[in-house]
DNA sequence: ATGCCCTGCTGTGCAGGA
């Protein structure tokens, strides 16, 4: 089972790259996030086999879970504060797998209360992730984390070091979640610098391959030994008219219908 | 130290991204 995920900065502007991606990677669930608006192409996946749900508002945010097998939205929101209000969060269940789709919040600028609400937010997304290994949920957390976790995971620690992806807070948070009992899918399996899910628009970040490593996935440890690969597509980066983001792939082994 | 580039918005420059 293939479970991918895609930051696609404006989905009205992307779709046809997302329905071609999906046509040639053929991967059973994706997560996407950065919808970047209300309006939802349901029928554009249905007709191509995708069952889909999504979490959207105006202009920012959004993400949305597709699936060839039904979805059953557990959550549209993350615990822990009435008040937020921003469609960064949709916690499914698909065949045997709970997962999460995420656009954690950037942050920027350090210092101000877009930082304390990153933080914040990784505070209630580790409680809920606490809750799941708690009750053996077999668990899989995938999306733009907007965090940089090691020095290794960005071409230059120099010219990210003042980035709110870049601070100790965020980062050790990070490394919170892979205590709580989670698995860096990408790490678990290549441990080589330089592989990269986001590069910046401008000053040719692209051809010189001056990325970062941001979107993640976490895989309950219970779930480590079916877990046969991880790997980042960077094809849909070299487009024309790009994301500034490109996908990354989990495999999966699917448990037996007789072993549910 | 800042902007570079890209997107949405009911805009005509701004906010937000990372």
């Amino acid at each position: 089972m293939l479970i991918a995920s895609w930051n696609v900065n404006s989905l009205k502007s992307r779709l046809s790259q997302v329905v071609s991606w999906l046509k040639t990677q053929t991967p059973d669930v994706l997560l996407l996030q950065e919808l970047k608006g209300t309006e939802f192409p349901v029928d554009a996946f249905r007709s191509i086999g995708f069952h889909a749900e999504f979490v959207a508002q105006k202009a920012y945010n959004g993400v949305a879970t597709l699936s060839r097998h039904p979805i059953k939205v557990v959550s549209t929101t993350l615990a822990g504060n009435q008040s937020d209000s921003h469609a960064r969060y949709l916690e499914t269940t698909i065949k045997d797998l709970r997962i999460i789709n995420i656009y954690l919040p950037n942050g920027n600028p350090v210092g101000t209360e877009k930082f304390d609400y990153k933080l914040a937010w990784m505070e209630r997304l580790k409680k809920r992730l606490a809750i799941l290994k708690k009750r053996n949920v077999p668990t899989i957390v995938g999306g733009d984390f907007n965090v940089i976790p090691e020095d290794i995971d960005c071409f230059s620690p120099k010219y990210w070091k003042n980035d709110a992806l870049f601070q100790p807070e965020p980062r050790e948070r990070f490394r919170g979640f892979l205590k709580a009992g989670y698995v860096d899918a990408f790490r678990h399996f290549n441990h080589e610098p330089g592989h990269y899910t986001f590069w910046e628009y401008f000053l040719d970040h692209w051809s010189h391959n001056r990325g970062i490593r941001i979107d993640h996935f976490l895989v309950s440890s219970s779930l480590q030994a079916r877990m046969t690969g991880c790997l980042i597509d960077k094809g849909p980066r070299g487009l024309i008219k790009p994301s500034d983001h490109t996908p990354i792939i989990l495999a999966i082994k699917s448990v037996p219908p007789e072993m549910e």
